[in-house]
DNA sequence: GCCAACGTTGGC
DNA sequence: GCCAACGTTGGC
């Protein structure tokens, strides 16, 4: 099977980069979209390449890279009474919502906003770009991950 | 803080 | 199964 290229979105106030970066592995809790379940529960694969981008801040862009680090798993929190992403309709024999492990792999020297990105011609199909979308989880082309990774390097 | 776009819910 | 109402996302 060949390696699968992703984006993930996240807000820099919950959860960036340096945070990952700083406890090297973390569980991608709080998803709570049927697609974006889909991506890590039916899709992802140990050692996939993921785009880390900064949502909801200034200026919104992406800031650094990881890789998916475990197989899907229940996420913890749909039992959990006290979160804000506690599942009533969720049970421990029948959970409603997946997760994947995920693991640092860099910093990008250069942050690549939103703008940036735009700018780019060989990225115009992404669907970050895209007018109204809101997907948290999206595949990635390996052709535009090198891209970026060119540019997030200083290309 | 605004609001467009989209997803989900629930009445019928 | 339709669709209006409502909630959320996320750029600006």
């Amino acid at each position: 099977m060949a390696k699968k290229y992703w984006l993930m979105k996240s807000e820099p106030d919950e959860f960036s980069i340096h945070d990952l970066k700083k406890v090297k592995v973390e569980a991608w809790t709080g998803v709570r979209n049927y697609q974006a379940r889909n991506f890590m529960r039916d899709e992802m694969k140990v050692g996939d390449e993921i785009l880390f981008y900064h949502s909801n801040t200034k200026p919104p862009g992406i800031a650094g890279t990881m890789t998916v680090a475990s197989e899907p798993y229940p996420d913890p929190l749909q039992f959990k009474k006290s979160s804000k992403y506690f599942d009533e309709k969720a049970t421990k024999e029948k959970p409603r919502w997946f997760l994947i492990d995920v693991k640092f792999q860099s910093v990008f020297q250069n942050y690549i906003s939103l703008d940036q990105l735009k700018e780019e011609t060989k990225l115009s199909e992404m669907k970050i770009l895209q007018k109204g979308n809101r997907l948290s989880i999206t595949p990635v082309k390996s052709t535009e991950f090198k891209h970026i990774c060119k540019l997030g390097a200083g290309k």
